[in-house]
DNA sequence: TGTATTTTTGTGTACGTACACAATCATAAT
DNA sequence: ATTATGATTGTGTACGTACACAAAAATACA
């Protein structure tokens, strides 16, 4: 303990020397492998503890000519939402960068309307040996047994774009799901009275994956909860994405539900139903959705979206493999959870936001 | 540019061998030291360029045996608000973290009200030879100065807690101050009627450090400016940070603008306003003021204060040495700016915040 | 032409660890 | 006691670079 302080980390030579054994010994030892007595062992176990020895990642990482391996899984391109190549991006961006440090990013993709689809490309993955993977979890219960089964083999896993709260990542990169969620519904008070009708729209094909849109439903509903102030939230799941599908179902939505208010869409899905919204001409409802894209930019400054919530997906998986990185060659240990700004673009501001 | 692609790399080794010299000579090109023909130069360097050599910047780390030496320049505590101890844990933590790969963290403190300490201790740390800094720039001119300064000797700058835009820093990681006053302003806008009165509280002993402040105030305006929807604002510096300078201020403002709608404190100093506004009784104005400080948590619990902006001091530092000795030791080159989430605490979540 | 001097180039060791291999030791079998 | 066997320990080289020093080559001067 008190060595450590005095600036002079010692090493596995010191060691080697205070237990009077050759390094190879000590590196044995730090390492678990066998071939060391019983006493011995012990003896050197205890000067590793009271000099608190921290090894030199940095030297392990040169003598190690171990590549490092890094996945990734995600949604292939081209999809619906140009959403997937911008996190694309940031995910080459971040191997050029460390490429030449022996690591090698392998590049893993599903459907996102296909459960089935992301199984079968996770256990490939398994299969492939790599040494750490990074996600966007984007079905809850696959992806929760995927990121145990990595664990079992000590595989770190790192989530970017939504979270699975309580499963054991190594960290998380993105939104604050329940804070967009909780912030969106501020707005929303100052927007309504008491009592309004408010439609949430959650558009996606997988049920499944809905979680990532939940957590901002449950964050919108806490807010009003939390406040005191009851809302008459219409919650609607739409299971096509497709233009006809969402404007015949937004269309039965706004028969039903008269005099609706505010329409959050919970993804980036936003444009479909805005587009929908400009053919009935007069605008009466607030329109709310997610991400920076050209879609839903170019209703932003028609007016037929009133605020987008962006977050930046490609410095979310740059960060995300970056971290895994980190981790995998020198035991550094992320912040947990990484959240990006939650920023709120408007017709007014949309000009000078930089995704 | 054909052989990187091939996935080994190739070093020194290899470049030597290719222009039939040792590797001595290579390293003396690399590094532009003396006593290298003109011409093996030249032909060393025209292998370097073809071959896209990238020098392995682990192995460089470990051969050198420089320490680096980081310094951290900020306020020093125990000061008025117990914000820059929460940040001083930040640098704690990182150091240790790092202190083990050959770095050093070295700490200056500069008295907050005292433009005069931070020049002093600025001088003191350029002249101490330090390889970076991590700082709070809360002086614009000051540290304007200072950062070019630390340029022209090639010592990076990591700036923390508040930006100074236009100035070459490595990377920023702290709120995005425009951000907050804007969405601050959203927020009031919903509170308030075209024409009301807003009252924006500056509370600082020093003016220069008003920039932190300033910014937020920019946004703020802007997002009023952007909507068209003219406010009436009325912004007051206050120079003294005691109780009773600041009471009084506020009351002579209260009594000159009858009728103000939005206390805007424009730092962490909101408490001091809060308590002063709680002696008055009734309370008719919204308040909002910033971060997860003690006191303020208690005015927000007892509904005196209404909304708290909050960052975290704590990881902005931490990240900020991090960030600098990834910098230092493996020339990472940081995002530029590194916005924390502007989260927005009320009475009714200020439960579930980890600052 | 030979020596001194300077310029240029090559070599060896180190950084702290990993790992293959060699050497030593203890124990059991003969 | 000798040898074989396995358990334990020691040694050497490598990772890719930095740097001090030695060696060689080129130039200058006598």
């Amino acid at each position: 303990m008190n060595k450590e302080s005095q600036g002079a980390p010692l090493g596995i030579k010191e060691i080697a020397k205070k237990a009077n054994v050759s390094i190879g010994t000590v590196d044995r030892v730090i390492h678990g492998r066998p071939g060391v007595s019983k006493k011995t062992k012990e003896k050197i176990d205890a000067i590793i503890n009271e000099s608190g020895y921290q090894p030199n990642l940095i030297a392990r990482r040169l003598a190690s000519k171990k590549l490092i391996r890094i996945a990734t899984l995600t949604p292939k391109v081209p999809a619906e939402t140009a959403y997937w190549e911008v996190l694309l991006n940031g995910i080459k961006q971040a191997e050029s960068e460390i490429e030449s440090y022996g690591v090698r990013v392998e590049q893993y993709f599903f459907d996102q309307n296909d459960k089935a689809s992301f199984d079968a490309q996770a256990a490939r993955l398994l299969d492939s040996g790599v040494d750490g993977v990074v996600l966007t979890p984007i079905f809850i219960d696959e992806s929760t047994r995927f990121t145990e089964a990595c664990k079992a083999i000590n595989v770190p896993c790192v989530f970017i774009n939504s979270d699975i709260p309580h499963v054991d990542s190594l960290c998380y990169i993105g939104h604050n799901l329940f804070q967009s969620g909780y912030l969106t519904a501020h707005l929303v008070s100052y927007l309504t009275q008491p009592n309004e009708n408010i439609l949430v729209l959650n558009i996606s094909k997988e049920l499944e994956h809905f979680h990532y849109t939940l957590r901002k439903e449950e964050g919108f509903r806490a807010y009003f909860a939390d406040n005191g102030k009851p809302m008459n939230i219409t919650k609607a799941d739409i299971r096509k994405t497709d233009y006809e599908s969402v404007s015949k179902e937004v269309s039965k939505l706004l028969a039903v539900n008269n005099d609706v208010k505010v329409i959050f869409v919970t993804n980036s899905r936003v444009s479909t139903v805005a587009r929908y919204l400009q053919t009935l001409g007069k605008k009466t409802a607030t329109v709310i959705g997610y991400d920076f894209l050209n879609d839903n930019v170019e209703h932003l400054k028609q007016g037929t979206i009133d605020f987008l919530i962006c977050q930046k997906p490609q410095e979310q998986a740059h960060r995300g493999v970056l971290a895994l990185y980190q981790y995998l060659a020198f035991a550094t240990v992320p912040e947990a959870k990484t959240f990006m700004p939650i920023d709120i673009i408007t017709r007014e501001n949309y000009l000078s936001y930089r995704s």
